[in-house]
DNA sequence: CGATTCCCGAGTATTCCAGTCAAGATTACG
DNA sequence: CGTAATCTTGACTGGAATACTCGGGAATCG
């Protein structure tokens, strides 16, 4: 839930280091771009931060940069790095004890491993390219 | 979350109704067997019948059954009836307006077309057939 | 120094979820 | 018919998570 509005902030961030090169990024102006109140962006950042997605310099003329290339920073990471590592498959714990044997919790395991393939297999990259297209193109499609 | 008690109950349920062919089945049994608080069982169920997934007579002697047979009854059906259908791309409504043009929101669409697949290509057929195979075998490995 | 920017912890208001309670409706069976 | 068994419904609650907000503190640059 909070991971969607990290993704839109990490894809602005992208493209303005991509205009700007070298310069870090101020949070203000990726909310202002975004309509994100900027203190909830603050309290994003903080965990992004925190989870090795962006580094970031504090002071004047500081700011955010991804910590790594766009192309090598995956949703993935930024779900992790927010919301913890999804697990709807939570074995071990209270509700599966011997009665059931566990059977019935391979669907759950099935589907996380599903759901972890494609957000490790997009980039921020990718999602600022599709941006860029969408831009040029279409008017917008409400799906 | 409580999608996870339904599928197991309705395991269970599937292997009552294949050793007491065409009886009812009361969920005081199912509870028992399972451990799962009857109420709660009833609530769960209530929605699951207004889904299509079991139908019901009440009454004395009464019970739930599978609407269809178990392997034409997918966990995807389950967790719709419950949860209601999950959608993690929830797009046309507030936070993705003309700033983004929706190419962020790809990813989720994605995400949640992957995990529909594995939910829609599972049956509790499937699972009773795999607890079945754990019981036999093993003793149990806890992921 | 002082402006700018990130950083952090606490606070809040709302919403969601697991589980409970109590009473009503329907059927079976004697 | 009457009674017991069983499902059906709806409201309710206590606790947790979520989406923010607020206010101040710490670093860095010019």
């Amino acid at each position: 839930m909070k991971s969607r509005y990290a993704v839109r902030a990490l894809t602005e961030l992208a493209r303005l280091e991509r205009s700007q090169a070298g310069r870090l990024v101020r949070l203000s102006e990726v909310a202002e771009r975004r309509g994100v109140p900027l203190q909830f962006l603050e309290q994003v950042f903080a965990a992004l931060r925190r989870g090795g997605v962006v580094r970031s310099r504090r002071g004047a003329s500081g700011g955010y940069t991804l910590a790594r290339p766009a192309d090598e920073t995956t949703v993935l990471d930024v779900v992790v790095a927010l919301d913890g590592v999804p697990a709807p498959a939570e074995c071990g714990q209270g509700p599966c004890d011997q009665i059931d044997r566990c059977g019935a919790s391979s669907v759950w395991i099935e589907a996380q491993q599903a759901l972890e393939g494609v957000l490790a297999e997009t980039t921020i990259g990718d999602l600022l390219r599709r941006e860029d297209a969408l831009g040029d193109a279409a008017p917008m499609y409400h799906i």
